[in-house]
RNA sequence: GGCCAGGUAGCUCAGUUGGUAGAGCAGGGGAUUGAAAAUCCCCGUGUCGGCGGUUCGAUUCCGUCCCUGGCCA
């Protein structure tokens, strides 16, 4: 299959992206696919604020499993494709703004992760001190300690991780990558005014309080095979609950501070976007912005950036 | 009304033997290559409740007033 126009829709959490897709699809022969490392999760329902609208790559792995960025760039060629085979147009929807990039830019040819290997690894980190891990990538690799903060545990952990898998440092490693065959297409939506993006968080989050979001979480807890380090379960609101759960703090509490943690993220993802070249910025703020007469048709032909 | 404890950063508080003050949280900016809704880095001037007094100098000591909480009437 040759490549061919692919549109993304890019934004923060609560900025009204998938209103959007939901918009174009109405309009334009296309199919959705979400960018967004939480949806893929099953039974993370009304945390992740899962769209009702059939998007690929949602519920596609177990919460004790996890996802990844490599996944993810796979899967998506691979549903780019089916699509495009069907004659339609893929609409990539998401905040996952590392999926994206992966996407695009492609990933460098590294190992996978290793859980014995980052067992491993995690295990002499808190025996040593992650100072001594630092110190420890310095020598095999001064290049990537210079570059990764010593109290970045996790990169730390990554980098030691592939020394140990191909006995090269990860900083010769890290060289490009493939690269998208496809012509992206990139709207950025969110709200011009932080404010108003923080009021639609609180209210997103109300609402998903009141939908059984606590609720969601004890199920997850009750399964008795998941842990809160999990990837699945750190994910923005879960971890919060979690803890309540755990009898650490009131209800209230959980609830604000899910609030905080989700307006970080979202300054996160918009802090990639900024500097995200060629995408076309949508004012989600604006009173009817959905409704106020623009040719969304015309970002399936719009120059590519 | 009396007694006690407080009034310091958006919030919760620490502190200053008198030389105009600092943590956590929140917030802002940035980084980001198989965990990414993750993991990190950087950013702290605020009539130290008001007004007087003492002092070279008061957020700190004294007086007084206001406000909040508790106890007693």
């Amino acid at each position: 299959m040759p490549p061919g126009v692919v549109l993304c829709i890019m934004g923060p959490t609560a900025s009204g992206k998938t209103a959007l897709a939901e918009r174009i699809a109405a309009e334009l022969p296309v199919e959705l696919v979400s960018v967004d490392s939480a949806l893929v999760y099953r039974g993370m329902d009304i945390g992740t604020a899962k769209p009702a609208t059939p998007h690929r790559l949602v519920d596609i792995a177990d919460p004790s499993e996890p996802y990844s960025a490599a996944r993810f760039r796979d899967d998506a060629l691979r549903e780019i494709d089916a699509i495009r085979a069907t004659g339609r147009t893929p609409l990539l929807v998401g905040g996952t703004m590392l999926y994206f990039r992966a996407l695009f830019r492609g990933l460098s040819a590294l190992p996978p992760a290793d859980p014995a290997v980052r067992a491993e690894i995690a295990e002499r980190g808190e025996r040593l001190g992650a100072e001594a891990l630092h110190a420890e990538l310095a020598r095999i690799d001064p290049a990537a300690a210079a570059r990764i903060h010593p109290n970045d545990p996790q990169r730390v952990q990554r980098a030691l991780e592939v020394w140990q898998l191909t006995g090269k440092p990860i900083s010769s490693l890290q060289q490009g990558g493939a690269g998208s065959p496809h012509d992206h297409r990139k709207l950025a939506v969110a709200p011009a005014d932080r404010a108003e993006l923080h009021r639609r968080i609180e209210v997103r989050l109300t609402a998903m309080l009141e939908r059984g979001f606590l609720d969601e979480v004890a199920r997850l807890r009750a399964r008795g095979d998941l842990s809160p380090d999990l990837p699945a379960l750190r994910a923005v609101g879960y971890r919060q609950l979690w803890r309540h759960l755990e009898g650490h703090g009131t209800l209230d509490e959980a609830g604000r501070r899910a609030v905080f943690a989700t307006r970080q993220l979202a300054k996160r993802q918009l802090t990639w976007l900024r500097k995200e070249p060629g995408v076309e910025w949508l004012d989600s703020g604006r009173e009817g912005w959905l409704d106020d007469g623009v040719d969304w048709a015309r970002y399936a032909t719009m120059p590519v950036r």
